[in-house]
DNA sequence: AATGCAGAAATTATCTATAATTTTGGATCG
DNA sequence: CGATCCAAAATTATAGATAATTTCTGCATT
């Protein structure tokens, strides 16, 4: 993964706070302030500004003019919202991408899939699912698609490392192979119809929170 | 239509820039450099860094590192994708309003129909069209999918005005007729198929270039 | 005539400084 | 004791200036 030495500062700031955010480093409701950033990164706040409003068109972050920009919240109804749009787009998506599998893409899907299904923890769970999506939507040449598609990726990512922390446990993922084995087929439709239930499958996890109450998480687990 | 005096200029320096590049006043692939605009704008050129950044993520603007940024280009094969996300998305957003339907929005929605078909140019048809999809599909309560429809709706503006870019012809929109009636009747699964086609229509029409040869323009007129 | 190089001009990216706004803490008053 | 208001501090927004990069232009060379 080139850190892009030719990137803009601004871009590099912005990515490093992406992950943050997306991996929980930073709580949903926090401040970002540019002056503090821009220390961090011995820059001044131009390029820090500029990196914010990457992350609030990513949906990450929320801005209030003169008020300073926060690390977005979200609930309930954003993962539905996100699961739900997901479905939709990755469906139509792999419906135009199918007729440009080969079977060496599907191969690589089956490994991301196998690799999935042996990570102990989420983080490596989460780059494994993501790749196995990549992978099968990619050819489907819709770049505007594809790029939606990425930041709703990354919206679920959150919400899955908010809900599951650190305990993972391991299981075999058989919506991926029954999509695999579908599109081995030249079955697109049957393929796409399991991608769309798939996305909007939502875990729930009792999780502890800091005043020791015990509330619901939920994530998106594909 | 609040012209946001507490809007950050930045932001208003991005409306008028992405009204001008919806409207077809800067052409594709147009470049857009700050300090011109910074002075047009009588502002400095920080503010004018983070116009543009929003107009990159609207899909209006695309920038190259240390190159610039530029207006964005578009081709039939854009056209075609966006037309298909706002299918998948717009069929989604209205399941989900249907249930919140009041006949006094479906009353409002005809009235924005009506006016479409007493349009005389094309802005204000594209205004009018714009109001009956934002009406019906508003009360689905999902913003992040509200927005991204939204930049669909931009860029479809944007397609229709490069190819009709003054003459239009009256035409009573039949589609947005049968969506209302089957709301009406509680038909939400038959009005989501017919605004999925709808949106899909992409009309054809033969335009005259700057050398004088013809070639095809083709937008979403629906 | 075409190609390549050098310097100039233009443009972008960043930094430092200033102005404006909001938040906060504390003192005063009801 | 609590609410309100004012002043100080913190933070955001913008401006003006500087450094670095790219693009342009003209001239020399093949």
């Amino acid at each position: 993964m080139a850190k892009g030495t030719d990137d803009t500062i601004a871009v590099r700031i912005s990515k490093v706070l992406a992950d943050r955010i997306i991996s929980g480093a930073i709580e949903p409701g926090a401040r970002l302030r540019q002056d503090h950033v821009a220390e961090e990164f011995n820059t001044s706040h131009v390029p820090v500004r500029e990196a914010f409003r990457r992350l609030e068109a990513q949906g990450l972050a929320v801005s209030e003019p003169r008020r300073g920009v926060r690390v977005a919240a979200f609930d309930l109804g954003e993962v539905k919202e996100v699961a739900e749009m997901r479905a939709a787009l990755e469906v139509l998506a792999l419906r135009h991408a199918a007729p440009h599998l080969t079977s060496a893409i599907l191969d690589q899907a089956e490994e991301a899939t196998k690799a999935g299904d042996k990570s102990r923890d989420v983080r490596s769970w989460e780059e494994a699912n993501r790749a196995f999506h990549r992978l099968i939507l990619a050819p489907c040449g819709m770049p505007r698609l594809l790029a939606t598609i990425d930041d709703l990726h990354a919206a679920s990512a959150r919400f899955l490392f908010a809900a599951w922390r650190s305990e993972w446990e391991t299981r075999t993922d058989q919506d991926h192979r029954a999509i695999l084995a579908a599109l081995r087929q030249g079955n697109a439709e049957s393929a796409a119809a399991t991608l769309g239930r798939h996305v909007q499958w939502i875990g729930r996890k009792p999780i502890r929170t800091a005043s020791g109450a015990t509330r619901e998480a939920f994530a998106i687990v594909g």
